[in-house]
DNA sequence: GTTTGGCTATGACAAATGTCACAAAAAAAC
DNA sequence: GTTTTTTTGTGACATTTGTCATAGCCAAAC
């Protein structure tokens, strides 16, 4: 009998699943929580033998649930579970481990024989990630640059930025100028929606 | 029996809740679409008692075939299952005639059973629905206002927004100058911000 | 029938923004 | 150990943006 948890923000999905996971004869969902915070505790005390997260969720991500299971040394396998195939979440579940990282377009007796092989000591990357990694472009602005414009993108004024960032008001400005150069763009509202579309921000 | 059609972007909650829903003695799914598209035309085909529709899919969105069938008087019962708590989706359903709109924090057998009580006859709107209406402030912009700010939120010139507009320059920096005086703010990107957080735009 | 509000426009001004050249220290890459 | 990149800064300039006063036209409201 193998044991999951299933953590997923969206309660229909979450009592669907459980409840059809249930009815296969070898898997028993001994718990399910809709926050992150609630499903590390009880992963912790239950122990179960597969836990399934979600990555979006209150209080704690699933990231930052598999993140703390590592560091814990956790026995049990780690799936994420989610909408998008984005790269930099896709990177950070591989960083802490999991053993499958499965996307929500395919449908569930998919997520019933992924179950199966990560118990069998299997590593599951859903196919999409591999495109859509290789495909992807990289940021091209460095670290402080994106930085400046995240900062940028809440909407306030230059002297409000360089207050933030403990940075000259001038730099700011070159900064952004340096940003919209590399994005080819003239204004910060044009490149936060660049950067948005990208997900480089 | 109720027949039931159902209609799902993302391919792993379709499949778990056709699979769910048709344990249910009362209860027969007759198909399954993950586009508005192909939904539309196998529900006039195959003329299912009650239609579950998501809202965001691709090609017709669920309102879309929702709006599609009111024309057609179609006989069955329609019923929209969606993540958030939208007023303007909320409005365009109501125009719809829909016969219920769920939201999907909420667990599966509440789903059934509201199924159960549209096909007698009743109509049923999530309660957070009702709440959101209220609370939710309106939008203190006219509709041309509203229309400048949507363009200027692309990110181009003011040069640029008057030409896809057929307004002069300074008109232009006016609407602005007016949508910022009343959103409280003074650049463009924060009057952005501040629009979509409250979904005006 | 007058008043109100929305749409359009111009001109002028101050402030903010974007650009460029230049420079120097620190960190990273080779 | 040198080169390159990144980070930070200044100063100056042109352009864009935001603000305000003012005004005509139209439609809706009262």
């Amino acid at each position: 009998m193998i044991t999951l948890y299933l953590a997923e923000d969206q309660s229909l999905l979450n009592t669907a699943l459980a409840q059809l996971l249930g009815l296969e004869d070898d898997l028993q969902v001994v718990g399910t929580a809709t926050d992150g915070q609630t499903a590390l505790t009880e992963i912790l005390a239950l122990q179960p033998a597969v836990v399934i997260l979600d990555i979006e969720m209150p209080q704690l991500t699933g990231l930052d649930v598999a993140d703390a299971l590592k560091q814990q040394h956790y026995a049990g396998k780690v799936m994420i579970l989610t909408t998008f195939a984005q790269k930099t979440y896709f990177e950070r579940a591989v960083q802490a481990d999991v053993a499958g990282y499965l996307l929500k377009d395919s449908p569930s007796d998919q997520l019933i024989t992924a179950i199966r092989r990560v118990v069998a000591g299997q590593t599951l990357y859903a196919p999409e990630l591999v495109v859509n990694m290789l495909s992807s472009e990289q940021n091209p602005l460095s670290k402080r640059e994106t930085e400046v414009l995240q900062v940028a993108a809440q909407g306030g004024t230059t002297k409000a930025i360089a207050a933030q960032l403990f940075l000259s008001d001038g730099t700011v400005r070159n900064y952004l100028s340096a940003v919209f150069s590399k994005l080819g763009v003239h204004s910060r509202l044009a490149a936060v929606q660049v950067a948005k579309a990208h997900q480089w921000l």
